[in-house]
Formats: structure tokens, sequence, C-alpha cells
DNA sequence: GTAACCCCATACTCTGCCGTATGGAAGCTG
DNA sequence: CAGCTTCCATACGGCAGAGTATGGGGTTAC
């Protein structure tokens, strides 16, 4: 109870590193290079430290990853929770949701490395949840649109592939960025296929 | 021009191994494993042989990915050929792509296995050829159907993003395979969706 | 102030893959 | 059947990452 020094930095800004600060670490290598590049000499270097560090807070590789995807299921969630549950009507979210996916941000670039080996172990659960969580927030809107259940699944399932693979092709560059002028154009051109009814 | 042996089998059916053996093992691993997993040694492994085979046929790793990228890509442009380029009305080209997709035969794998790794410069360019290539041939057909070249264009794009979405959630088992009752029903939803115009 | 503890550096061993060198067996050639 | 080419086995050196052992510097607690 004493916490004289309550010290809510994370601990790449003091000297040593928390377990944290590897997780975090962890999940933007993989969302560089994937998660085969997961190696812990290298991400010791990228972090300006040595591994002696990394084994006394973990007790190996595949504790970094089960902690790191841990982590990230989380931070997915409460993304989830902002983008589709907020208090608008249906239609309003699924468009939130479209346009989400044009954000090139972390949290997509670590689910397209994810995508990339769902036959791993350690990878394929999680993934498995974080994808039938967002698809069924997907369902719901729908059917608050008046879809029936089915309908709503099969829609949901159309636009979530739609996501996943605009994720990729942007990945190659075949398609608009957001800044570009053509991008508005698309997204304007799948709400109007996918999301009005 | 003697050729008295003619000998048109695969060498891996002889003792002996051909080049064309070793790209289309190389080929098969991908899309099992993934490219990071293409090594020599447990690729000789796998063909039962040693190493010093491979070195002779070629000069080492990065010419065999060469090698094994380039006959994949004709080998998808040959079933391009027959999926979209046969000889029928658009529409009903454009059913036979959805349809195809369902299929996780070799070349769907290696491909969301080249998805994965859209940065690397030898998987990058190839990629982005087969790709765009692709969603040529679909940009034509709904030309076909009479839509303008810009919303041909857009439309392309949203098919083959949910073409190569779907391939994701099938590698994660969350879709329907071809099998089951509702795979039929989801074709049929997306070709209403996506193809009837 | 000093003892205990937390965090990290260093120096190993071990394993897996790359690439090379070299020799040997099988098949064609004359 | 000699001789040459083709294809593969074996044995080596080198590198990169995993994991272990151990010691040392900095911080905290009393």
């Amino acid at each position: 109870m004493s916490n004289s020094t309550p010290d809510n930095r994370s601990g790449a800004e003091r000297g040593r590193l928390t377990p944290a600060d590897w997780e975090q670490a962890a999940l933007e290598l993989i969302a560089e290079k994937g998660i085969s590049a997961l190696a812990v000499e290298p991400l010791a270097r990228r972090l300006g430290i040595t591994k002696g560090s990394f084994y006394w807070h973990f007790p190996g590789k595949d504790e970094l990853l089960d902690k790191a995807l841990e982590r990230w299921e989380s931070q997915d969630r409460y993304h989830l929770k902002l983008a589709l549950g907020a208090d608008l009507d249906p239609a309003e979210r699924l468009s939130q949701f479209v346009w989400r996916t044009s954000r090139q941000t972390l949290t997509h670039r670590i689910y397209t490395a994810l995508c990339a080996a769902p036959d791993d172990p350690r990878v394929g659960p999680v993934l498995k949840r974080v994808t039938s969580r967002r698809i069924d927030y997907l369902s719901v809107a729908f059917q608050e649109l008046g879809l029936s259940a089915s309908d709503a699944r099969q829609r949901s399932n159309l636009v979530y592939s739609s996501y996943v693979g605009y994720l990729q092709l942007q990945a190659q560059g075949l398609v608009p960025d957001r800044d570009e002028p053509d991008f508005d154009q698309y997204v304007q051109h799948v709400i109007e296929t996918l999301v009005d009814v």
C-alpha cells in the first residue's frame, strides 16, 4: 500500500523494461515482419538491450507470444467497442466500420500478420475468437436494420470478407489509400452495395 | 535429336529429380507453411533426398524461389484463362469465378501464402502482377454487363476483396466449406449482391 | 549504511540451416 | 567395356537464434 513512487511511465522511458514493453514491441515487430520474424535477439536489439533482460521477464519465446496475443486481443476488443458499440443507428455503425478499414493502423497490420498463420496453434484460437467476435458485431447491426438472422450472418460474412481482402490489396499497393481522391468514391460504393439494404 | 527415351515422367517417379520437381515441391511447402518456411534442407528431407542434389540444380535458395514463383504465375495465368476467358456470357463468367473461390486448391493456398509477404522484394512484383491481372479480367466482365469503366473497376475491387477475404476466413475455419449445406446459399447471396446488376 | 532484491550484461552451449567441396554411383556414348 | 556426363551423398565450416549460468550495477528497505 505504500506506493511511494507511482511511476506509470512505460519502462522504456526509464532505464528498465517491463513485460508490457516486451509484449508491445513484439506486436510491432509482428506487424512489420510477420510472426515468423518474432525472435528474441532481434527484438532485444530493437529495444537497445540484451536478451539477458528478456529471459528474466519471460520463460521463453512462446510465453512472450502468448502474452502479446492476449494483449492484442484485449486491445482489439476495446477498439471494437468504440467502433461498433457506439450509440449510433446501425447504418452509421456499419459505415464507421468500413471507414475504419482504410486506416492502416497497427491493429489492422497485426491482424493481417496473424491471418498469415491461421494454422499456428498459438495464433489460431486467438484469431478465431477475434474474427468471430467482429463478425458477430456486424451481424447484430444488420439484424437491427431489419435483416433476418441468416441473411444478416451471410451479409456480415461478405462485408467482413471484403474488409480482410481490402487490407491485403492495400498491402500490395493495388488499391487507393485514404489520402487519394479515388478512395472516398470507393468507400461510398462499398456502403451503397453492401450496407444500404 | 536422338531422344531414345522420351521419359516425360516427373523425375520424382524415377530416381532422379528435375528442377521442375524442386520448384513444385517448393510451391507445396509454401502453400502449407508459408514463404518463411521455405528452406533447402527441410525440402530435401521432404523429397527423401539430400541437399547435394539441390545445389546441383540451383545456385541457391533465392533462385529456387524465383523459379517457383515464375512457375506459379504461369499456372495461374492458365487457370485464369480457363475460368474467365471461357466463351460464356459475362454473368456466367463471374459466377464461375465466385464458385471457384470455394475450392481450397493449391493455387489458392499459395496465393494466400504470398499475400502474407507482400513486402518481400521477390514476392511483391509477382503477386502484384497476378492480382491486377485477375482484377482486370473481372473488370472487363463487368463492363460487358453494362457498367461504366470506373464503376466496373470499383465493383471488381470489391468482388476481388471479398474473394481474398473469403480465403482467409476459410483458412480460419470460420466459413462453411463447399461440402456443407450452408455454402450454396452463401454463394447465391454473394452473386445476388455483387454480380447481379 | 548495508543488506536484499530487481534488472540487465556477458559468456557460454546447442541446434538448425546455408553454402561449399569432393567423391562416388548410375546412365549415356562411342 | 572404357570414358564421360549427370545426379546425388557425405562431410565440412560458418552463421544466427534459443536457452542457461553467472556476475555486477542500481535501487529499495530497514
